[in-house]
DNA sequence: CGATTCCCCTGATAGC
DNA sequence: TGCTATCAGGGGAATC
């Protein structure tokens, strides 16, 4: 499930591994994910020969800007993934000849190859074909609700505690899902929202309203830290998750509540529980998270 | 307008 | 063994 630290840690894969290439074709057995432009001959069209400038993000969004004036924009959603590295069709089905990741069950769904001027392949495997494509000219970007309804990157250094509490005030709810709301801050889901309350000692469930300056100071600190740690261990990899070269990072053995429901808190021993939050999972340790 | 529900999709898992 | 029902889950759209 890619959040900030695993599109991040994606993007600088990516600066690494396909700046300065160009496209020579594009593959998909799945139009749907692409949407814009439409047709999947003009995208096809449009993208070919295009050169890859600079990969940057924004939230969970992975931006690609290319020559010609044109942006790239992937959101991975659930369960995609870009994988850079070389493919063959074997039996009708892709093969990963990436290091490492020749059976890995991720692999059976890429749906999306883009060949690059290198021999080397820019892959979107997406289990749920929830992710979104997107290929529009550079001037319709800050006109895109996409980006230009995002809340601020928790992350920025201009981002202090004084615009992290503006950005609650008069919010309703409970602190998980306004957390994971893109629209008061940007790049943080299920995963680390979980991880950064418990870090904080803040119950899920608390609305927003009741928490006094002492709290969101805690909540404040753990964001910075659990993005920065996850970023550190280049993501989870417990979903289908994986770098563009194929790696597994390593948050896994530091998460500290995400899917450990009924196993200890590692804070107090506590049994960690998992309740349902508008139709998404919490886990959370009942004793010292308050 | 805000809050809730539905839907996109399909592998894994549980129940029979 | 094999069929069917349920679930997960970001985010946008439809609906209450």
């Amino acid at each position: 499930m890619p959040e900030l630290p695993e599109v991040e840690t994606t993007v600088r894969d990516l600066e690494r591994k396909v700046r300065n290439r160009t496209f020579i074709d594009i593959w998909t057995d799945s139009v749907k994910m692409i949407k814009s432009p439409l047709n999947f001959e003009d995208f096809k069209k449009e993208i070919k020969n295009e050169k890859i400038q600079k990969i940057w993000r924004r939230g969970k969004n992975i931006i690609f800007e290319l020559s010609g004036g044109k942006i790239l924009l992937i959101h991975q959603k659930l369960t995609g993934h870009l994988l850079v590295g070389r493919w063959k069709k074997e039996k009708g089905q892709w093969k990963s000849q990436i290091k490492g990741t020749l059976d890995e069950p991720v692999n059976r769904f890429l749906h999306l190859i883009f060949s690059l001027d290198n021999g080397e392949m820019l892959g979107l495997s997406d289990l749920r074909k929830f992710a979104k494509v997107m290929l529009i000219k550079k001037e319709e970007l800050e006109n895109l609700k996409d980006l230009n309804e995002l809340g601020p990157e928790p992350l920025d250094k201009d981002f202090t505690f004084e615009k992290f509490k503006e950005r609650f005030k008069n919010k309703k709810g409970k602190i998980k899902q306004v957390l994971m709301d893109q629209q008061v801050i940007a790049g943080i889901g299920n995963i680390y929202s979980d991880e950064i309350l418990w870090e904080a000692k803040i119950h899920p469930l608390r609305d927003v309203g009741t928490l006094n300056n002492e709290e969101l100071g805690k909540i404040y600190i753990a964001m910075q830290k659990i993005l920065k740690k996850g970023i550190e261990l280049k993501g989870e990899s417990f979903s289908d998750y994986r770098t563009p070269s194929g790696e597994k990072g390593n948050y896994d053995k530091f998460r500290k509540v995400y899917r450990r429901e009924g196993e200890k808190c590692r804070r107090c021993g506590e049994v960690i529980q998992r309740i349902k939050i508008g139709e998404r999972s919490a886990h959370f340790c009942p004793n010292c998270q308050k």
